[in-house]
DNA sequence: GTTTAACTATTACAAATGTAAATATAACGG
DNA sequence: CCGTTATATTTACATTTGTAATAGTTAAAC
């Protein structure tokens, strides 16, 4: 799992767009990002280049320019993400942050739905004792 | 609500602390830090200084050193850096963060029933339609 | 082939952050 | 009162981040 990088605010919102879709080039990524960014063209490629740096990002060459790709998985930089965060902010307890969270968002009656159904997997499969024997 | 300071990572570790115990001193604060911190007397204060110097803290007088208490609320900044959290990691979705930590995170079944009485509670309420009229 | 237009790479620079040392200050002990 | 010492304030410095401008390179066009 080689240490995920540290990726930086400014930074996600160019993984978010290579993990949705790749390979791209630096001027694609550019066009895709949200539009209240403002960013120069300059600004991206210095993004791009730190995450390459970082290698989070892997590219090849093609005609005149590159093409970028993830080399980390979203998954993974989600999960240290919100682990951070979970640490950060609750000081570890997913079942405080959680509970907060749900107090705080409003949900529509399908998102509640569909959550209840994972709570309700999740119940017989005994997931807090992780000590158990393997068999 | 004044436009929430952007606390730092290490800022966190001593805003926690004053939240939950308040006012203290530097040295109190320094020693209720957590074992594995590591950081020096002088460390500990550089960060207590800029929590000042944001307006998150503030101070009076009291013998030879100052008691620090929190001028903003916990509630608040949770809420600050989860909003930043989730547009950061899930674009703002919180369902999808919702389902992901659910998914991620071992719960006990306690953990689980509260979660489900939550959920139940928040059933009827019809908070996904934040547009009624007041009565 | 040489110019040029598009890309990349290098460099810049200020603010924030992590980490502290050095210096000033003031209160307490005697 | 005066020194000692605990505190606070100032200063330091490297790294990361946000935000580019400028310089270098190379494929494409002619």
């Amino acid at each position: 799992m080689e240490a995920m990088p540290k990726i930086s605010e400014s930074e996600w919102e160019i993984m978010k767009i290579v993990w949705k879709e790749n390979p791209l080039t630096a001027e694609q990524i550019a066009h895709k990002l949200p539009e209240g960014m403002g960013w120069s063209d300059q600004t991206v490629r210095t993004f791009i280049n730190r995450l390459v740096k970082k290698k989070a990002l892997g590219y090849e060459k093609s005609g005149r320019s590159y093409l970028y790709s993830p080399l980390i998985s979203e998954k993974e930089c989600v999960r240290a993400e919100s682990r951070s965060f979970l640490n950060r902010v609750f000081n570890g307890a997913a079942g405080l942050m959680m509970t907060n969270f749900l107090e705080e968002t409003p949900l529509s009656d399908q998102e509640i739905e569909r959550l209840q159904r994972i709570l309700t997997e999740k119940q017989g499969k005994g997931s807090q004792d992780a000590s158990r024997p393997k068999p």
